[in-house]
DNA sequence: CTTATATTTGCCAATATTTGACAAGTCAAT
DNA sequence: ATTGACTTGTCAAATATTGGCAAATATAAG
């Protein structure tokens, strides 16, 4: 499993039955680019999530949680300390949430 | 409460007696980017955690934990997903365990 | 086997981000 | 006013990421 959101937004686009010359465009980018962000080799710009859930008739919600979870991912994949770090950070994020 | 490592390493090296312009040197850099990487504002590389660990006489494994918690939180603070997305990528840790 | 279409891969220049180094600044104690 | 510790701002250099193109691969059809 190389990318969570990737491997959706691949799923969502066959689901469609549209080709990757046709989304590409909306997006801006090439074919290439895209399959390489639909690989996981490269990652989609955060602000062009809601521009690819409309395009694929997805929640924007969903494909932003799992973009952000590949990001988690890259930073703690082979990390011996990795679910302490996750423990930390959720503990600071629900302090930053009560403090709001 | 901005790093959790930059805070740790403040407290560590208080607690050591030793001043920014002792430790920096031992990093191979000047004091104004280990003030910054204690405030925050700066990372220090992964790599030279164990060394700072060292310096601090400190456990290698808690400052990498805080040092991967703020890279974390620097992906997901001000993401309304944050908690759904660490639960994501925390079950794909796990699975990547399980398998090895 | 050849063609056509969809996707993938490799490469490199352009762009963006991070870093290192230095100078100048604040602050507290004397 | 001087000293020592730390902080802040700036900017060029080093790194990393991206965009775009061309070529490669894969699959299906004739």
């Amino acid at each position: 499993m190389k990318s969570q959101f990737g491997e959706r937004v691949r799923t969502l686009r066959e689901k469609q039955n549209l080709y990757l010359r046709q989304v590409a465009p909306l997006l801006e980018m090439d074919t290439a680019q895209l399959s390489k962000i639909e690989k996981g080799v490269r990652q989609l710009k955060r602000e062009q999530i809601p521009i690819i859930a409309e395009i694929l008739k997805a929640s924007s919600d969903e494909l932003m949680t799992l973009w952000l979870a590949d990001q988690i991912y890259d930073v703690v994949k082979d990390e011996k300390m990795a679910n302490e770090a996750m423990q930390v950070a959720e503990k600071k994020i629900n302090l930053k949430k009560r403090n709001k």
